[in-house]
DNA sequence: GTTAATTAAATCGTACACAATATAATTGCA
DNA sequence: TGCAATTATATTGTGTACGATTTAATTAAC
């Protein structure tokens, strides 16, 4: 077997797997004004308000050269605030706006569209995820 | 069940394991001065030379506007030739340079060390990729 | 055989990613 | 207390991604 065939590969489909899929959200988050990464971060403050920048990099595995400017592409959408910590004035907080906080209603039907769209079961679906995040985690857990 | 959370989502540990496995290619590919776009052009014409940029844009799913640039940049490292096909002048054929071929060698051990960083037994490897490739086909051939 | 439609790359603009560095605030320790 | 190390965010530079448009070449229709 040749290791260096394109076609033997985990990172490629991996890579355009991810990719692809991210294109079928594309069409779905357009009605929303927001791109991929914009959506995990809401998904993320929907969950969990009021959190730092490093908070919201830590769960998605972003540092701040990537989550500065997409929070400020937030805050000018009216979907966040970002306020100085007056605890620790090194920290951003960032805030949902009532907007960003009304938005959740329109994403609520997203995660379902999705699915359809990728023709997945539930079971399929909850099996891959569950591969994924084993993956990930022992990636990120070791060191 | 909040499908809103993102422990819930399928695309999240896919897009967040995709760049984590990205960022274990990269101290690989650094040594090779790749990055790891590039290693996966290197990949599809180490194993097919002499193909267009459409033809690669087709294999690794990316457009023009992510290949020109990218080829460019092999172009000046001297991996690749640029040329126009004399037969139809809208193509741009890409092609190894000596230089570019060399190179294979020097990559042969990156597939196993990056497995070995992965801790991924041969059987894993195989069976996540086979689940991926197979998701991935069925995103892209049904329009 | 000319023109309209199509195709292949290139270009432009916006938005990530991420390494490296800078800046400012906080903590820890001698 | 005073200052060195650490921490949190911001900034800069390079390299993807990708939609949209442009340009040039080829094909198709008449």
């Amino acid at each position: 077997m040749n290791r260096l065939s394109l076609a033997n590969q985990v990172c490629f489909p991996l890579y355009a797997l991810s990719r692809q899929v991210t294109a079928h959200y594309r069409p779905l988050l357009e009605q929303l004004d927001l791109t991929y990464p914009q959506y995990l971060v809401m998904l993320f403050l929907w969950e969990t308000d009021n959190q730092s920048v490093s908070a919201i990099g830590d769960r998605l595995l972003l540092d701040s050269g990537t989550l500065t400017p997409l929070l400020k592409r937030l805050e000018q959408k009216g979907l966040v605030s970002r306020t100085r910590s007056t605890i620790d004035e090194r920290q951003v907080s960032i805030q949902l706006t009532d907007a960003g906080k009304v938005l959740r209603e329109q994403a609520a039907t997203v995660p379902e569209q999705l699915q359809q769209r990728l023709q997945l079961t539930d079971q399929q679906a909850v099996n891959l995820r569950d591969q994924l995040v084993a993956l990930l985690n022992q990636l990120t857990n070791e060191e």
